[in-house]
DNA sequence: CGGAAAATTGATGTAATTCAAGTCGAGTGG
DNA sequence: CCACTCGACTTGAATTACATCAATTTTCCG
């Protein structure tokens, strides 16, 4: 993609406020970042999950083999994302991780993560919210999947792609890479290969999107998003720094303490 | 369903381990239960979202109505289920919840959740645990949605369902009831009704499956597991206590450390 | 330049949808 | 108790959106 980094701790406080120790934490992330090539695996499915990631750089996805040979994408990750939190309730991974492009990537071992929920709760607010953002996607995902036409399925999912880039790139053009695949788009919506073919000509033909071998052009971004009813409600927005203004509500009774479970009963039945 | 509640606190031992002080506060979820019936909504798409719950009793549901009076379930939920999480980080819900049996719900407002970010890890992880363990569910489904067949769809949905049961009510028989209409089978499956109906006759000609009414049967656990391929892999394994055992780990460290990210070079490399 | 992978295109097959008519069962009210 | 209704389910026939198979063409990359 475009060679730099994206700035992990910038794109972070588009979820949550940070605070300087938080910023402190998430450093930590910077110093080791680890690089992968197009088409390497980061763990496949059934190995021990200990830890998830922080994709500073590049393109990855999740999926899953099924028995007759075909299989089901189940994440496409861009710059920003989190890889891996998913298993964190679980010994083992249940699905597998390639890279689409070169990638860095920063890795947070469970118990650190853990240990995190000890020290910040403005990280653990990020990485919880993180992880309700990725379920976001994936119902959407499961909307399109189960619910829409090939059309439909195709054009949702560049227009998914389209706004999600632009949070990462806000000055994205209206004609970008996206390094999938006819093939892997097909393993994202549950169709097959040479019916996106046809469909990316159905698109085509009626002026909606352009492909040409990675690059995706869409000349009436408006248009498209009328055209497939897309809404972007399923995209993040930040909610955390409210829930955290009225700061007293766990501040006052301190770090270590189980006072906070006294105020339960105040805080409980809530507003 | 059976008349009784499910004991919520032991429920979520089988997630992670609790202490004392866990237990009083989660007490507290007990005290004001919200009873609905069946057929009730919750909350619509599109409200304003500043709460989840618990499910203590019955079954529920969540879906996404599309444009053309068709929907989508995205969860089916049973007692010690967690209700409305997803919207953690959003200001509005994203998906409508209705009531499919009478139920009762304790409520937990987000703020309140975030003040148990800072007084109990344990409950942290929990609830953490508990957000991942859902989108496991929702992988899942996105591959039986994507990538079976009518027949696979419903046979693995069974089998996913009685596997959940099974750990909620480890007695429940070989034949149990599953108050899910053919319709909002369909609606789960990504399937239209009358196929539905077709589907569960293939089922029972092969003596996979006998349902009457509401009723569900499964002459031969095993052998439906085996001819749907499926695997309770992503049915939760807790894994928090392990990562809890050396508790030293944040409560040595403190605030400022780093030490943790120490064990990165180590343990960079998985497996 | 040459081989391989990705994409296109056409022909054919099929799993699932849609439409429609009819059955069954539970609940209601006379 | 029976007749009525209403929703859930069943079954058949016609249609369709997609898959599969196969033959080319195009693009990529060493």
């Amino acid at each position: 993609m475009d060679g730099s980094d994206v700035d992990i701790i910038r794109h972070f406080e588009e979820y949550c406020g940070l605070e300087e120790d938080d910023r402190a934490l998430l450093n930590e992330l910077e110093r080791h970042p680890m690089t992968l090539s197009a088409g390497d695996l980061l763990w496949e499915e059934h190995q021990t999950a200990d830890a998830f990631y922080v994709l500073r750089k590049g393109w990855a996805y999740s999926y899953r083999a099924m028995n007759d040979g075909t299989r089901q994408v189940l994440d496409v990750y861009l710059p920003g994302d989190v890889i891996g939190l998913r298993e964190f309730s679980f010994y083992k991974r249940l699905s597998s991780v390639a890279m689409l492009t070169e990638v860095s990537l920063g890795r947070i071992s469970y118990r650190y993560l853990i240990s995190l929920f000890g020290s910040s709760h403005r990280l653990t607010a990020l990485f919880f919210s993180m992880l309700a953002g990725q379920q976001a996607l994936l119902t959407e995902r499961l909307v399109n999947v189960g619910r829409r036409n090939a059309r439909d399925k195709l054009a949702h999912f560049i227009c998914e792609m389209y706004m999600r880039l632009k949070r990462v790139y806000p000055e994205l053009p209206q004609h970008f890479c996206m390094p999938l695949s006819q093939q892997m788009l097909a393993d994202i919506l549950g169709l097959s290969s040479v019916h996106v073919s046809r469909t990316f000509s159905e698109l085509r033909e009626t002026g909606l999107v352009y492909r040409d071998r990675n690059r995706i052009s869409i000349p009436d971004p408006e248009l498209l998003i009328r055209a497939t009813g897309f809404s972007d409600h399923y995209l993040h927005e930040r909610v955390s720094d409210q829930l955290f203004e009225s700061e007293t509500l766990w501040q006052e009774t301190g770090l270590s303490s189980r006072s906070a479970a006294g105020d339960r009963s105040m805080a409980a039945d809530p507003d």
